[in-house]
DNA sequence: TAACAGTGCCGTCACTCAAT
DNA sequence: ATTGAGTGACGGCACTGTTA
């Protein structure tokens, strides 16, 4: 199954804004980047317009679902997070009750 | 072992949204 | 209005596990 043992204790601090697919526009250069290519879609023929078209659309497909499955891997991680914080917590729960229970007898 | 179902990855199309 | 990036939806292909 998935939450091997990389990114071993996600949530040491639960840092529960771990996971945003989107917003990683720190490091991707929006406007400035392929000055080379720049305005491919008004100069060159239309069979080279396309092929480059396809070819951007081909890398960002691939881009957009490696984000996609780092998305759902930090999702898993959080859930394992969270299911184990819940054990814990209802573990303490039971040994307060039960330690509540001891006294008022 | 062939046939089939399930799964993952890929390329493409169509569409939306933000920037210009 | 145009352009380019991002993404959902779809179909195709390859691989793997299961069953008769």
């Amino acid at each position: 199954m998935a939450v091997t043992g990389d990114e071993t204790e996600a949530g040491t601090s639960g840092d529960l804004t771990a996971c945003q697919l989107q917003n990683t526009s720190s490091s991707l250069p929006q406007g400035g980047a392929e000055t080379s290519t720049q305005g491919f879609m008004k100069s060159t023929d239309p069979l080279q317009k396309r092929e480059h078209r396809l070819m951007k659309n081909r890398e960002a497909a691939r881009e957009c679902r490696r984000k996609k499955k780092e998305y759902v891997k930090c999702l898993e991680n959080r859930v394992a997070v969270l299911e184990n914080q819940n054990k814990t917590l209802i573990e303490e729960l039971r040994s307060l009750k039960d330690i509540y229970r001891h006294k008022v007898e």
